[in-house]
RNA sequence: GGGCCCGUAGCUCAGCCAGGAUAGAGCGCCGGCCUCCUAAGCCGGUGGUCGGGGGUUCAAAUCCCCCCGGGCCCGCCA
């Protein structure tokens, strides 16, 4: 980090403005801080000013003394203003533009570049995200929990906070199950069928895992007289017609026929899972060996799409480890303990009516739905084995234990609402009350198939990889086309960074509450509200870097700035330090992203109507140099938050 | 049956949590702009009963209630 000559952290204008106006009207208003600084914003039109307050909300009257306590303040603290105003009771301030030009050019000068507004109080925050069964390859759905987990967690790490990213690789459970049930009929391992398929691994687990999968609701609907199950059974007859296409004809009809010589296939399944659990081979190497395939293959995926993380977590280590067990344990010792149904379980109605319902803290910050009783839980099977929600528990306790976190966040579908809020629930009756109340479900809602929904046991989803190469394929044709005599290394590096791009962008600018249909031509589609738009402004801001070479701030002139469309522009780049900063306190990326649109139409606005190195005066020259610099650098670390790379030439 | 989420321009969305200043973008469509810093761009035009109704308020797209439409969840699945 840059520093000032007194140590201290060199502080963008607009974050400094913020810290005075927010301090100086909590004063007055006596308002909490925070209250105040989550009130103040950009006015609607830039003629109000750069930064305002809605004061009518808190004074019908007597408006000119707030103004003149800010004038005084402002003053105090050297920030020059060009107007204090209210308008129509919102507290408007203007700041004076020549010295905005000149801080920019001395912080330039000095090294400084832009970035998130450093937090007051920095923290320990587990992001948890992604965690796709190891069963097939990652698909759209997974695509935007990656996108949204990544940028939460880069967010976060600019704000300051120490971050640690985590996979929780979900071997245990039923489909791993499934899936290593194919392997076995099918007599080969993932390794030998993704060669003999041309495939990454995990595409060949996909492949097995859907076929059996399907095979088995084929055997059991088959048996059954009930009119809806025909008409499943046409369905899963038709999804295997399709399957078989998509693999070798022997390994296929080995899965099939297999399946239909087992006498309970769902025994066969079970039994999987209770030896797996139990540690024993030959199962241990087996699902074991087909998630670390389908693993190898995510990581290839995740490297490309610029997603990383700190840790992966195994599921079965939880259970050999024996923390579920001491789950289990405790679980025993708790009062909240039942048997419900004839199985061990908690007992969640009376968590919350002892736990939840007395305790405003706790009910403030883990809203129940009202009206309707969310059931106990039921914590251990009838064959003694755990389930997905028990391990979930461990699991969340794990995540404090081993890093220390003060919060985590769980990036995980909107779907998981209940069960996300049952192992709340559960710490809290267990004692966790911290990890409880700190522990954040980070919901959003799935990606839907143009009038269906993507189903990975039927084999029906677009994976990412599909995706990112047909976006590298489009992007490379425009690369060539607007590069004659590239080379094909740039071709290359570009449209696989433009792919990104767009991908990623297209995942993470719409709020995760909505649902997304995926259309590919929208997503594919480079012109303006995309990532590549940005990628390309950032491009062009860096070609006049290069074109005007180095910038002399002895020579830049900051009154050439301090009017007109030249200075909404420097005022709208300067707000980026608090807009990322809030960005990552609300866990909102897309307003990152709307921002960075937004800022990158004012530069191509202003480009188009005002050249930079035609420009005759020397002292405006370099100002307006400065400026552009300021757009790219605040281009760049924003594109780089969101995981998006920032090009230099496209 | 109950709970949660979504419904804003022909299409995709922002604004809603923390009510206020002329409801914003993009795509599409129509018309302009490359002897001048990258036209993945820019300028102009087109287009909105903010799902419907009621209420609270000086003020409602935003808060509350009811209704309609869509999605998700209510498992000894994950």
């Amino acid at each position: 980090m840059s520093r000032g000559l007194a140590g201290k952290p060199l502080l963008d204008p607009l974050t400094r403005l913020m810290e005075v106006l927010s301090a100086a009207l909590s004063d007055y208003l006596g308002l909490p801080r925070g209250e105040v600084e989550r009130q103040i914003t950009r006015p609607p039109r830039s003629e109000y000013g750069d930064l305002s307050f809605p004061l009518l909300r808190y004074q019908r009257e007597n408006w000119d003394a707030a103004a003149e306590t800010v004038r005084g303040r402002l003053w105090e603290e050297g920030i020059r203003f060009a107007g204090v105003e209210v308008f129509r009771g919102f507290l408007n301030v203007r700041l004076d533009g020549e010295q905005l030009a000149e801080e920019v050019f001395r912080l330039q000068a000095a090294g400084w570049a832009p970035k998130p507004s450093p937090a007051p109080e920095p923290g320990v925050v587990v992001v948890e995200h992604t965690s796709a069964n190891p069963i097939h390859p990652l698909h759209m759905g997974h695509a935007r929990n990656a996108a949204l987990g990544d940028s939460l967690a880069r967010l976060l790490r600019g704000r300051g906070h120490r971050v640690n990213v985590r996979f929780y690789v979900d071997d245990v459970g039923r489909q791993s199950a499934v899936a290593a049930l194919g392997f076995k009929l099918a007599g080969t391992t993932p390794g030998e069928l993704a060669e003999r398929m041309g495939v990454k691994k995990d595409w060949a687990v996909g492949w097995v895992y859907s076929v059996t999968h399907t095979a088995m609701d084929a055997v059991r609907l088959r048996g059954s007289e009930a009119v809806e199950d025909k008409a499943k059974l046409d369905e899963a007859l038709a999804a295997l017609a399709r399957l078989k296409e998509k693999g070798p004809r022997e390994v296929f009809e080995a899965i099939l026929e297999g399946v239909g010589r087992l006498e309970d296939p769902e025994e066969a399944v079970a039994g999987i899972m209770r030896r797996y659990e139990a540690g024993l081979e030959p199962e241990k190497s087996l699902v074991r060996g087909i998630a670390e395939a389908v693993l190898e293959g995510f990581r290839e995926t995740l490297e490309r799409f610029g997603v990383s993380f700190d840790a992966w977590d195994w599921e079965s280590w939880l259970v050999w480890s024996g923390r579920v067990a001491r789950v289990i344990e405790e679980a025993r010792r708790s009062r909240y303990h039942i048997i419900y149904k004839g199985a061990e379980a908690l007992d969640i109605p009376r968590i919350i009516r002892e736990l939840v319902e007395p305790d405003s803290e706790v009910r403030s910050r883990m809203p129940l739905p009202r009206g309707f009783e969310i059931p106990p839980l039921i914590l251990v099977r009838s064959d003694g084995t755990t389930l997905y929600t028990t391990r979930d528990i461990a699991y969340s306790i794990y995540k404090f234990e081993a890093t220390g976190a003060d919060s985590v966040v769980n990036v995980v579908g909107a779907d998981q609402r209940l069960p996300q809020l049952q192992v709340r629930l559960a710490l809290l009756g267990l004692g966790y009350r911290r990890e409880a109340l700190n522990m954040l479900h980070y919901d959003y809602e799935i990606v839907r198939l143009p009038g269906r929904r993507m189903r990975s046991r039927r084999g029906e989803y677009v994976a990412l990889d599909e995706v990112l190469d047909e976006a590298k394929a489009r992007a490379a044709v425009e690369v060539r086309e607007r590069n004659p005599g590239a080379s094909e290394e740039f071709v290359e590096r570009v449209a696989e960074a433009v792919a990104v791009g767009a991908v990623r962008f297209a995942l993470v600018r719409p709020g995760r509450a909505k649902p997304i249909t995926l259309q590919l031509e929208k997503v594919l589609d480079f012109k303006e509200n995309s990532g590549p738009y940005l990628q390309y402004t950032h491009a062009r801001a860096n070609s006049i870097l290069e074109k005007h070479g180095p910038i002399d701030y002895l020579k830049a002139r900051p009154a050439a700035l301090a009017e007109g469309d030249r200075r909404e522009l420097l005022v709208e780049a300067l707000r980026f330090p608090l807009v990322a900063a809030k960005a990552a306190d609300d866990l909102a990326p897309e307003d990152l992203a709307s921002y960075l649109l937004r800022l990158a139409d004012e530069f191509n606005s202003w480009y188009q109507k005002d050249s930079v190195i035609h420009e005759l005066d020397e002292g405006a020259r370099h100002a307006k140099a400065a400026l552009v610099k300021l757009v790219r650098d605040t281009l760049a670390e924003g594109l780089s938050l969101l995981g998006v790379e920032p090009l230099e030439k496209m």
